[in-house]
RNA sequence: GGCCCCAUCGUCUAGUGGUCCAGGACACCACCCUCUCAAGGUGGAGACACGGGUUCGAGUCCCGUUGGGGCUACCA
């Protein structure tokens, strides 16, 4: 075969999920291990779905994602254009050519009739399938039709004996009974072509060598098939992957809570984590690895090891990845990612540079291995932006208010320790307040515990010491001071 | 209802007839490390849906049952 050819083509109804990212992926790794094209369609042709801004939408999720494609509507390409609205002609001219060849007829039944056809099939417990009636109508029953105004759909005649199979690559040969198939629509009646009849006409105008898609499509197929057929084109190969099922089992939607691509990314998710962990999904490479980098999963990646089931996808691994990425990539990277976050937290005004790059810079380095998100990251590192805070409850409880006496005494020369340090790092503080707490003959915890909650209102976080030399000199001085006047308060209330 | 697909720990998976009293990862539990919380390290609990075959031998092949999913639209 020459050059592979690959697409992913999705419908502007919503945002992209996670079941159509993974889908995308496919296609992508399928495409880059063997020097092929990606090709992005937009499927619009249900023009009361289409949502305008959700194909802008999905392109700015993939190209997040790292997944880009070679053709498509932005991009262009020498089978354009790439929006199936903008290729309706293309259709009709096929349609037209089935019904010249008689394998395709006008219907004129309505929608209330097919719906009434169908309810009645229903009652009688039988397989609700059109009858065919209007492949039956004579010239000139067809001419009243007409002269009524009615503007038909077409329909494709499938044939009532024989079966087609599907060559699947990763399920094998699946086959269906064409009379369990009825006469499909393919042109519905507001001149647009339906989904079965525009994926064929483009994926072959588009020499798609290879259609990848979900497991949905698979009993679809073999309608596709049948069109392949009437117009003579080539058959693809096809490759039905798996499902993402949500948490319960069931199809993935809105209702699912962060499905969505673009949710995961506002909760500070990294399209490093996403991207592996939906590789993941359905796919492996054989041996026990779980972290991969793109490059990895490019060399390594097979449609032949993609698994048949379905998944169910699990926050809590993508979480952990999630981690993982987080402090293994470049310090500079997180910084660069994280920046929008802390602006949503308001504590940064704007983009950081010189001075406030490096304290930013600082304070990640210091929490990031305790987080899983950015968000958690912003969260977590509040304290080094603002002294507003409150005390944490239990905190207040356990280090503050149990010997308020004697907290303030021992806060209180920790804190003229820290006052007569020179050099403010980690290893000088960390000397001064080892000092104060052999000469007053207490545990380290005694100390330390309370004054973590002075600096940062919180009992758990970065080492102290890293705190403290972050903070800096005036800064620790001015919260040990604030802390130990709210002490002083507790006591009075005994 | 009809047609199609699927079935290994809670979840993602390895496993392509013997090396599987089933391996890894997440989550969970315990311990270690430790100024807290994480991270990290060590260990633990936890699965071949069920029933028939085939075979000297089945998680691996076949059939059935059950369960789950998909399609059955002038949605994609």
């Amino acid at each position: 075969m020459s050059q592979i050819r690959v697409r992913f083509a999705p419908s502007p109804t919503g945002s992209l999920h996670i079941g159509g990212a993974r889908t995308a992926l496919f296609n992508w790794l399928f495409a880059r291990s063997h020097g092929g094209v990606m090709v992005l369609r937009l499927e619009d042709t249900d023009t009361e779905r289409f949502i305008a801004e959700a194909a802008e939408q999905i392109g700015r999720t993939l190209a997040w994602l790292g997944l880009e494609w070679d053709e498509g509507p932005d991009k262009g390409g020498p089978y354009g254009p790439y929006r199936q609205s903008e290729r309706v002609e293309i259709y009709r001219a096929a349609a037209q050519q089935l019904v010249d060849k008689g394998l395709a007829y006008p219907c004129y039944c309505t929608k209330e009739e097919l719906a009434a056809m169908r309810e009645e099939a229903r009652r009688k417990g039988q397989a609700p399938r059109y009858d065919g009636r209007c492949c039956r109508l004579s010239e000139e029953e067809r001419q009243a039709k007409e002269a009524a105004g009615i503007k038909p759909t077409l329909r494709l005649k499938v044939p009532q004996e024989g079966q087609v199979v599907v060559r699947d690559l990763i399920r094998g040969e699946v086959s269906f009974d064409n009379a369990t198939l009825d006469d499909f629509i393919i042109m519905k009646s507001n001149g647009m072509p339906t989904y079965n009849f525009a994926c064929v006409v483009d994926d072959a105008a588009m020499r798609i060598t290879h259609v990848i898609r979900a497991e949905e499509h698979l009993s679809n197929t073999p309608k596709q098939i049948l069109i392949y057929e009437a117009l003579g084109y080539e058959l693809p190969y096809f490759a039905h992957v798996p499902m993402i099922l949500a948490p319960d089992r069931s199809k993935l939607s809105k209702r699912h809570g962060a499905t969505a691509v673009e949710e995961f990314s506002e909760q500070g998710y990294l399209p490093e984590a996403i991207v592996n962990y939906l590789a993941l999904l359905g796919w492996s490479p054989g041996d026990d690895r779980e972290k991969m980098t793109l490059d990895e999963i490019v060399r390594d990646f097979s449609l032949e090891a993609v698994n048949k089931s379905a998944a169910i996808y699990d926050v809590r691994k993508l979480t952990w990845l999630n981690a993982q990425y987080l402090n293994e990539l470049p310090l500079d990277t997180i910084v660069a990612r994280a920046v929008p976050f802390f602006k949503a937290k308001g504590l940064i005004s704007k983009d950081p540079s010189g001075k406030d790059l490096e304290y930013l810079t600082t304070v990640i380095d210091a929490v990031r291995s305790r987080v899983h998100t950015l968000a958690e990251l912003a969260e977590a590192a509040t304290y080094f932006f603002k002294d507003d805070f409150t005390y944490d409850e239990k905190g207040v409880r356990k280090h503050f208010a149990k010997k308020p006496g004697e907290v303030v005494e021992i806060l209180s020369r920790g804190r003229d320790a820290l006052a007569r340090v020179e050099s403010f790092t980690v290893e000088e503080t960390e000397k001064a307040y080892r000092k104060v707490i052999d000469e007053m003959g207490i545990k380290g915890a005694a100390l330390i515990h309370p004054t973590r909650l002075a600096l940062s209102g919180r009992t758990m976080g970065p080492g102290l010491f890293d705190i403290i030399a972050v903070l800096g000199k005036d800064e620790c001085i001015k919260r040990l001071d604030r802390a130990i006047n709210y002490i002083r308060t507790l006591q009075g209330q005994d």
